[in-house]
DNA sequence: CGAAAAGTTGACCGGGCGGTCAAGAACGAT
DNA sequence: ATCGTTCTTGACCGCCCGGTCAACTTTTCG
């Protein structure tokens, strides 16, 4: 839908609150009452565009990581995923990047940020319970991959513009020394290991 | 100022757009004539606030980080500088979480950001230069160091209320992990290091 | 005291917002 | 051609926003 693409790209330009309906019927060219003929609220639209969008990145996600039982290769794997999709998805990327500190949807925008990293807090204590990784707070662990798979993500993609795998081995290379599965996985430079294109 | 004081809550709970000027005096109960007597627009305070609290930051980890010249002393003083201090200014660290997404200030907030993200790569690169870390993309390091401390002060200092030094302790041990530093600095289960409160 | 200065009030203004709706245009079925 | 349905329009509504200002109260000081 035209209306859709139109709403996330002034969304993701501009935020939740700053973007008037006007400005996403006038992007198109089309008067305002089709918005509410498709729509019934500016709210329901981001929220669904917001839920939409998280379970796609989910999904992608869920695939990248089903190839093996090692979470020392699906932790990876999920990064790859998630720097992939974030690539070819940007403004939605964009979107959940503002969508958590928002005052009116900040709270669903966050629940829906939990599940990933619920996700990821279960990779964690499966490698920590097969002694792949030392133990540790496994939730501020999942907490630092997100953070720096969106930090790195905006800056390296949405900013310079650079290849997604680029971005995403030094996103890996990071987060893998910082969780301390380092004598893991040969990583002492190995920066271009094999990984399949988005 | 009680006036900022009410602003800098405000704009933490609710965000720029979503604070009006009218939220802000009936807050503290003065009429709205006394905000424009002592400040000339909403964008005015907001922006002196943003560049008064970011100064103030810099300072307390150009302080912190003065005891030494040792990168690998002065990146976990900096880090854990910076911790305490989002510790003793909840609502200001809660602004500079959502500023640099803000339609009108983002651009503002993320140029006072590049300061933390430029004092860092200094210090990356040094410590590359004695050998003390890997080679690596400065840059990208100093973002990642500035994404853990901000996830995990945010969800263990002002979400779950636990002290300074513990989450301080979980972003240095992180981030140290992940510039490579790992062997430079006794670190194997060193969570509890001596270090200045705040 | 009394007058100037400093500080405070809240009604008010123009404007833009999210959302509505009577009026039609476009189109397929008959 | 005619009708019913689907889709589109943009003027319009009530509301609240950032910001103004004439009137008023309080403080300062000779």
């Amino acid at each position: 839908m035209q209306l859709v693409d139109a709403a996330t790209q002034c969304f993701a330009a501009r935020g939740y609150q700053a973007t008037s309906i006007s400005d996403i019927v006038d992007s198109i060219g089309v008067g305002k009452g089709v918005f509410y003929w498709y729509f019934t609220s500016k709210r329901e639209l981001f929220g669904n565009i917001l839920t939409e969008g998280m379970t796609d990145l989910r999904l992608a996600q869920l695939a990248a990581v089903s190839d093996s039982d090692d979470p020392l290769v699906r932790i990876p794997a999920g990064i790859r995923a998630a720097v992939e999709w974030a690539a070819a998805n940007q403004q939605l990327a964009s979107l959940f990047e503002f969508a958590h500190r928002d005052a009116t949807f900040g709270a669903h925008a966050r629940r829906l940020r939990e599940l990933l990293i619920e996700d990821a807090v279960a990779e964690l204590r499966q490698a920590t319970a097969m002694g792949a990784i030392p133990d540790g707070n496994a939730d501020s662990l999942a907490r630092c991959l997100l953070a720096v798979t969106e930090a790195l993500t905006t800056q390296g993609i949405r900013r310079e513009g650079r290849p997604a795998a680029e971005v995403a081995d030094e996103v890996v290379r990071f987060c893998l020394e910082g969780i301390g599965a380092a004598e893991a996985s040969g990583h002492r430079g190995a920066s271009a290991a094999p990984q399949s294109a988005s």
